[in-house]
DNA sequence: AGCTAGTGTGAAAGCGCTCTCTCGGCAGAT
DNA sequence: ATCTGCCGAGAGAGCGCTTTCACACTAGCT
């Protein structure tokens, strides 16, 4: 008779218990050393370490959040229709803070989208235990998210101010003095004439940025009257170009509150035969990526996103772990990076 | 002696014991329910979902995981240094059509992120059944990552094909066919100087394009000298330009092998005061979100993005589900979409 | 009537950890 | 010597589910 191969499904790798068997010690000493407690020995901890490392042992991960009241996890909440901010470099450079920030630490990010339609599913499942805190960005309006988050006790960090009275908190870029800076420039450079593509209404970014901006031009008694809004895609930065130029075809510069706007402006403004910036001055926001690579390369406010992102992070984190007196809110600089087109 | 709150952190929302009381029925059939398995009376299931509601009760997935040897979750891993990959519209696209394809369906996404220094971490990490499968997209070279996961028994789908000789599952655009066409488009425009900014050497991705654009040049008759490497980044394209430039000032035209190194490749051109199309036709490739917004308009090769998430997502679902028969791999096509620039 | 086969259901044994409790030992104070 | 503390370690009770397993009940056959 053959001896059968066990093909059952087994985790690969041991449990717990073998540990404590190879090292010596009980499961709870080396749970103690897992979790870099005190109370052990310098000798079982060494004899632990070691058997883990001989049986290349991992902690399951279920096991951990379903005994220790804890995930291990935090979730990175898109709030978007249509996941549309996936393309935006903003939400990348955000992404990418998170992920610096959570290295290192034994946590996991997870992504998930949030749509109108299903936010009761959303904090369902947030509530489920699957995470110990949650980061929102791209909140639209009055996102009743947040509130919802608040009443289930789920520490939440937002990336952007939202809108509304809700003291939940946030992380922002100081987008107010942004908008500032942009227009004090486009007045220094000696512009008279002076519009802007703005963001959508319903985010506090746009409504920041634009405020900024028109403080910048009242000091200079330069008319604020030039204003179409964008939605934060290439797209719309076209069409709002192009209605910025019929209402105004004297207008000598521009303040587009995205990068990623500006470079459908740039491509009407160069359909229509206006030299940038002999023309017309063109500033951005943001200085992504395609900041220096647009044609020509564009001069804008710079916002760390990166920065953003591991600050909300860094935020969270602190509050998961209890630490006390965290500033509610924090506003990170910006600054402005002249190129060429203004 | 005050009596102290009860701060303890309790989980909102009921367990599935209460959820079985209210119903009237046990845990096994409120299990039962909720995966949705046979042999339960309508009366029965009516019921359940009846208290589900009621209580507005959200299985702990922890314990679900735990107890049913699966996470109900997916890791996107992305291999890449810096993260650099993010802000790549190519991994937004992707991003989209994973969370797409995995809406509805009860699985969650965790993203990680791979450097080579940490693989080994990586791996012990994934197989501490947090997941079911992996999704790993940007492989660079022959990652070890691979064979590392085929030895766990991960179940793993690819994004771009990888390169040597592991033959795991992957989905990729069809970039030969891409190259192909992009190389015959600028010969059908008469163009005699054909250069070329192609991807990184050690990525298939990079190599294939490279192929087919030199395959379509070779049918007619064109030298396929002028290559100039970049690494999917703007500054790479521009840096790339300026070398084939340099190499070749009489060329007239190029194709790009990614749209967001087209970007830089046009400013330099733009620069150097070469008019697009008319001295220079440029050609991209991915159709990403700026290739209709630069300037001039981007001609380019389209690859569904999302799609090929999608189908990535689709492909290891379909695996986990067990089902037989599936395609080891899937390739998906390319279309010529002629705007501008050449 | 007696036997299968197929449905519907519940009891209870874990899944692999964490964490409370308990207890021995050993320092310093009495 | 005896009494406190405190450090270090183990035993064992869960965490909230899934999943056998056993059992009852219906038909549909000999």
């Amino acid at each position: 008779m053959t001896v059968m191969t066990e093909t059952a499904k087994r985790r690969p790798g041991a449990r717990i218990e073998e540990v404590a068997r190879v090292a010596g010690v009980s499961k709870s000493t080396v749970s103690r050393v897992i979790n870099d407690e005190q109370y052990v020995s310098a000798k079982a901890r060494e004899a632990v370490h070691a058997a883990i490392a001989q049986l290349g042992y991992a902690p399951n991960q279920a096991a951990r959040a379903l005994a220790g009241h804890r995930a291990n996890a935090i979730a990175l909440v898109v709030s978007e229709p249509s996941g549309r901010v996936l393309s935006d470099p903003f939400f990348a450079g955000v992404l990418r803070g998170v992920h610096r920030e959570l290295t290192g630490r034994h946590m996991q990010l997870l992504l998930m989208m949030s749509q109108p339609s299903d936010t009761e599913d959303l904090v369902t499942y947030l509530s489920s235990g699957h995470v110990d805190g949650a980061l929102l960005v791209s909140l639209h309006g009055e996102d009743p998210l947040v509130p919802m988050l608040n009443e289930i006790g789920l520490p939440v960090v937002v990336g952007g101010r939202p809108l509304g009275k809700t003291s939940v908190p946030f992380v922002d870029a100081d987008n107010f003095t942004g908008g500032l800076d942009a227009a004090r420039h486009l007045v220094s450079l000696g512009r008279k004439r002076i519009a802007t593509v703005a963001g959508p209404k319903d985010m506090a970014v746009g409504a920041d940025r634009l405020n900024g901006f028109k403080r910048g031009l009242s000091e200079a008694k330069i008319a604020t009257d030039l204003v179409a809004h964008g939605d934060f895609t290439p797209e719309s930065g076209t069409r709002a170009m192009e209605r910025l130029l019929q209402k105004a075809p004297d207008l000598d510069a521009v303040f587009v509150a995205a990068d990623i706007m500006a470079l459908g402006a740039l491509q009407v403004l160069h359909a229509q035969g206006r030299r940038v910036p002999e023309d017309v001055a063109v500033i951005g926001f943001d200085d992504s990526v395609f900041a220096a690579s647009a044609t020509p390369p564009l001069t804008t406010i710079r916002q760390d996103v990166e920065e953003l992102g591991r600050t909300m992070t860094w935020r969270l984190l602190a509050e998961l772990a209890g630490e006390q007196g965290l500033p509610p809110s924090l506003l990170l600089p910006t600054s402005l990076v002249v190129r060429t087109s203004a």
